[in-house]
RNA sequence: CGGAAAGUAGCACAAUUUGGUAGUGCACUACGUUCGGGACGUAGAGGUUGCAGGUUCAAAUCCUGUCUUUCCGACCA
């Protein structure tokens, strides 16, 4: 390997956070603005949202959603309806305090999220079973003073969508709160490629306001746990807070109930962080916003003919692609390439045409085929399956390779010191025990699976030794 | 928000120690030759040294403040 294709990349095992920096910026995917913490996503990187959005957004739809805008401005009254809520989110929230020269009478937050907004809404739009449930979405950006920032992972000025919901039974918003999170989850393993545990936050971890918030929890390339998406459910929390009522079938006043669930450009953060190597960004086809890069090589008729043949092909497959026609040498093109992680590379040159044949390289493996012009859309439909399978097999692997199981305070306290990764034990739910792993390991407490939660082995509290309620992830996180 | 470091052309850096009016490489533009793992020639363009004050005859250089970035902690999607 030539040590040139990386010279502007750090390596992912000596410094991962500073080869995290050096990708997202080198695959343009993100420019610093003059406000820490305001994130420029260029037109790459945006192009990923873009997927993200179109998948989620047809996902959305189909179990019934409707979307809105809301105000970004939340007068102070407003947000101070929900106890817990503000409490949460009072500490980071930007303040507008003046219209033009004057003081504004009440000051207003900029949205950290919408819950307050979408109940003052609600109050007058619902009065009977009739109106339920409502089932709303909004994409937006919201704000979050943030002291430290990261590109994707950690902003101020955060691009997202959050669903805000209505039901008029426990049930049925408990089941809409699962059924966000079941296609959050599908949506990254079948599309991000990414593996990740789905299950409950603790009361400790859940969401400011919420009876209970169910989390997507993916681990990074270096251990490092990044919460990807979440779903809440509120119960009547808000609508009573708020005094939303509905009559309902049997005639009588009610508080309906309810839900939210939201993601972020975080999950480019963590493509990013789960698929990348030393060469730059490895983008899961599904997500890509261009499956294939073509790389003429040198330029004549047969070359241009065959690029012809190969993108009227491609078009005819509905396969997005890229030519890079810049007269760069073509060394410097394969590098870029993989920097931006085109997940397939077509080199065409005359070498390969004197036998009718194009490269195919993947980005993932860089392993190289040759085939014919003809076959190549063939291949390359054949490699994108492949790609999309192999990737997330492979995420698997090193995440599961990646979590521990001790059964013993000691020995947790020494994978914590000496490993990164996932840490499964089990737990008695008290919040003592989190706070002191916490303290004393630097650990959070990550979420309780839905499935095999029931405690193992011994059956105590990994920390007090108590009988254990449950097992649960721990790890550090982003 | 604490601790450390940095900011000079798009990028990487030099000139800062010892104050004297900004330079190199890559990238960029034009033309030509090239093209299978970061090409070459010729010509050219690009800077009130992050910003604001101060000291000085003179500031990229010294002082103060501020903003931004990076890394490490604490806090959080």
């Amino acid at each position: 390997m030539n040590d040139k294709q990386v010279k502007e990349i750090t390596s992912r095992n000596k410094d991962f956070a500073q080869w995290y920096t050096d990708v997202v910026k080198k695959a343009d995917l993100v420019d610093y603005s003059s406000v820490k913490g305001s994130m420029i996503i260029r037109p790459y990187g945006y192009a990923i949202w873009e997927n993200m959005q179109n998948i989620l957004d047809k996902e959305f739809k189909k179990t019934g959603h409707e979307n809105v805008q809301m105000p970004m401005f939340i007068p102070e009254s407003l947000l101070q309806v929900e106890k817990d809520h503000v409490k949460g989110f009072a500490p980071e929230v930007a303040w507008v305090t003046h219209g033009g020269n004057n003081k504004l009478e009440e000051r207003m937050c900029i949205r950290p999220t919408s819950e307050t907004l979408f109940c003052d809404h609600f109050k007058r739009i619902i009065s009977s079973y009739r109106d339920l449930p409502l089932l709303y979405n909004q994409w937006c950006t919201i704000v979050r003073w943030e002291k430290t920032t990261r590109p994707f992972l950690r902003s101020r000025e955060i691009l997202w969508q959050e669903g805000h919901t209505m039901h008029e039974s426990k049930e049925e918003a408990m089941k809409e709160t699962l059924k966000m999170l079941k296609i959050y989850e599908d949506f990254q393993k079948n599309i991000l490629a990414i593996p990740v545990f789905t299950g409950k936050k603790t009361e400790k971890e859940k969401f400011a306001g919420a009876e209970a918030t169910y989390a997507i929890e993916a681990m990074m390339y270096d251990g490092v746990a990044l919460q990807n998406a979440t779903s809440h459910y509120f119960g009547q929390g808000f609508s009573k807070a708020f005094d939303i009522k509905f009559l309902n079938k049997d005639n009588k006043l009610e508080n309906p109930y309810q839900t939210s669930w939201g993601c972020t450009t975080r999950m480019i953060g963590a493509l990013v962080m789960v698929h990348g190597d030393d060469r730059g960004l490895v983008l899961p086809p599904r997500i890509a916003p261009f499956k294939v890069i073509i790389i003429p090589i040198g330029s004549d008729k047969k070359i241009d003919d065959a690029l012809k043949e190969i993108t009227e092909d491609l078009k005819d497959s509905s396969i997005t692609y890229k030519i890079d026609n810049s007269n760069k040498t073509p060394g410097f093109k394969f590098s870029l390439a993989e920097v931006k992680g085109y997940p397939i590379r077509i080199e065409i040159g005359k070498k390969d045409l004197e036998n009718d044949c194009a490269t195919i390289v993947r980005r993932d493996t860089l392993e190289k085929v040759k085939v014919p012009v003809s076959e190549v859309v063939i291949k390359v439909n054949e490699l994108l399956i492949n790609i999309q399978n192999d990737m997330y097999e492979r995420a698997l692997k090193r995440r599961n390779s990646m979590i521990y199981y001790p059964d013993t305070y000691d020995e947790m306290k020494n994978i914590a010191k000496n490993k990164s990764g996932f840490i499964y034990t089990n737990w008695c739910g008290n919040e003592s025990c989190e706070n002191k792993i916490k303290d004393e390991l630097g650990l959070k407490s990550r979420c309780i699976p839905f499935e095999e939660a029931a405690p193992t082995g011994n059956k105590k509290c990994i920390c007090c030794g108590k009988k254990a309620e449950t097992k649960i992830y721990w790890a550090k996180q982003y």
